[in-house]
DNA sequence: ACTGGATTCAAACGTACATTTCAAACACTT
DNA sequence: AAGTGTTTGAAATGTACGTTTGAATCCAGT
């Protein structure tokens, strides 16, 4: 029993470094095997599929992070007062980062996954979120609705998908925009410190006038 | 000659087509050169290796498209006044959807393309894209430091990412999105809507207080 | 120590890919 | 109409992939 664990483990510690440095397609199983140092058939094995082993190694995370931010969510709905949306989207900070105690740079790892899982062609993915978190996003939807009242409910879904692809796609640059702020700015940045720069640009950028 | 061209021409088109909805990795040349209608050897005959082709199919919307950049960027920064961060942004409305001379949907075909080449993992694009085109980008982001003086300079660099990912993304998912926001909200959306949508989601972004 | 299910292993399978090859077909000049 | 360089065609090459297989190995319960 010890074993199995082990091994499963240690296959989805090497995919999801892999998973997120080059995407889902181009990562493949024997790279990942390889790097984890078990057979090539164990994946298979105990995940049944590449496409499987994609959605567990997501799933690590999503486990985790869902269930805080629904609680979040609640909260916020509940306090029946109108939210200022800066607050609305800080509600992701800290959840965001506790990722870093399932696994070192957890957070770092979680969001370049969600990024690739939005970019790969990877039907399934969209699929497997919705129908495992589709409640939790709407409670957040309606927040963001009740924050801005001027805008329509159409503005915002426009906006948030607008700020969606803004966090992925940083997300999935994130070590080249890292190396090149070094080199340009001599800025060190980690992961916090992009999240935090992220916030005023989304809050802003969705409040805008219309 | 003519034949020539139109086998060359035949494969640009179902290439773009096809790189714009799976991405570069994805799309076969087999897949390419059967909705083309040619022959599978071609497309190594006519631009030498998959790599080229990508870059071909991408040359032709930048050939056209930062000639015209550069040209409105020049006349911006030689007006000497300060530049509204929106009147700089739209600069690229324009000559965006000129590209649909180019090509039928041409601006969305070359905005998606624009975002596979960020997301699919394709350096030598990125290399190209610099190496083509970076002079071009300094005179953009001088016009932004310009038009937003209280914005340290790796703030705005951050910045410029962050909003080139809502650019990249928005098209990447352009199809899913316009079909979302028609089932939603009634709304039938084409790319210059999505574009104009963009510019005050990006301008109050950019300039947003720290 | 024995046994039976869980796990690992090496090997192979079938498929798909980019690229190469070389002969056939073509277009254009003379 | 012949000849020449350009373009296309069908087939093959070699590589990499995800997945399957069946034997070998491990290990807990007796």
């Amino acid at each position: 029993m010890t074993s199995k664990q082990n091994t499963q483990q240690k296959i989805l510690d090497a995919a999801e470094r892999l998973f997120a440095e080059t995407g889902f397609s181009a990562t493949s199983l024997r790279q990942i095997t390889s790097m984890a140092e078990v057979n090539l058939a164990s994946v298979n094995y105990h995940f049944g599929s590449k496409k499987e082993l994609i959605q567990s190694v997501l799933q690590r995370y999503l486990s985790v992070l869902m269930p805080r931010l629904d609680q979040e969510f609640t909260l916020l709905l509940a306090s029946q007062q109108q939210n200022d949306l800066s607050k609305v989207l800080s509600v992701f900070v800290i959840p965001l980062l506790e990722l870093n105690k399932v696994q070192n740079h957890g957070t770092t790892l979680f969001l370049q996954l969600l990024g690739r899982g939005y970019t790969d062609v990877q039907g399934h993915l969209r699929w497997f979120f919705n129908h495992h978190y589709g409640r939790t996003l709407d409670k957040f939807v309606l927040l963001v609705q009740q924050s801005c009242p001027a805008l329509p409910a159409s503005e915002i879904f426009w906006r948030l998908h607008f700020s969606l692809g803004t966090i992925v796609f940083t997300m999935a640059s994130n070590e080249a925009l890292k190396d090149i702020a070094a080199a340009d700015f001599n800025e060190i940045v980690e992961i916090d410190g992009v999240i935090k720069r992220l916030i005023p640009y989304l809050a802003a950028g969705i409040a805008a006038p219309i």
